[in-house]
DNA sequence: GACACGATTGGCT
DNA sequence: GCCAATCGTGTCC
């Protein structure tokens, strides 16, 4: 079952914790891929030194401020894509959260070889991974991933322990702790 | 118009 | 653990 908009209508933090465990699916020539989340970072607005839409809205973040539930995709460092879900509670203007890893569980062939072969342990445990695996880029900016389509999120497994520390390559907005992952080693 | 740098990764020491 | 690769974007002059 897709996850319906209201979910990703409350405050971004919140909802970081909350994508662990719903499955990312991904249709690359009909064939299904997918992967359960595994690590989310949340991204906010201007109370956010680390956030792309700390100051205002630009022609790369402006699906921050846009409906959510929508997919904010950017390239970065001259190579990855990384995948953003929108999700802002009425105090904030914009907010996303970053997907840092997701466990792969459909479509292995297809995600190694568009991993140029990378063992499955490599495969989709990072932002720039998990992307390439699942051949998601610039035009997936914008998907609603409250539809069924190409891209979409889904209900998945329970979680049962959340773990939460600063989130990952920041260099301001350090003293947030709003890296949230599960440890795959509990579930798979 | 120029330039510094990044929500990263893989390879090498 | 360290560092190069690689280029679009945002900020500043």
């Amino acid at each position: 079952m897709v996850l319906h908009r209201d979910f990703f209508q409350r405050d971004t933090v919140l909802v970081a914790k909350d994508l662990l465990g719903k499955k990312l699916i991904r249709k690359i020539n009909n064939k299904k891929c997918t992967g359960i989340i595994i690590e989310t970072e949340a991204y906010r607005a201007s109370d956010d030194p680390a956030s792309h839409a700390r100051i205002r809205k630009t022609k790369r973040n402006r699906m921050m401020f846009e409906e959510v539930g929508h997919a904010y995709v950017y390239f970065t460092y001259g190579m990855y894509h990384c995948l953003n879900v929108v999700a802002r509670n009425k105090k904030f203007n914009a907010g996303a959260v970053l997907v840092r890893g997701v466990y792969p569980q459909l479509g292995l062939d297809m995600m190694s070889k568009l991993r140029n072969n990378t063992k499955i342990q490599n495969l989709t445990n990072g932002p720039g991974k998990l992307t390439q695996a699942l051949d998601i880029t610039l035009q997936d900016n914008g998907n609603d991933l409250t539809k069924y389509s190409s891209l979409y999120i889904a209900n998945g497994i329970k979680i049962k322990k959340i773990h939460k520390k600063t989130r990952i390559g920041i260099s301001r907005g350090t003293d947030k702790k709003w890296n949230f992952s599960i440890d795959p080693h509990d579930y798979f």
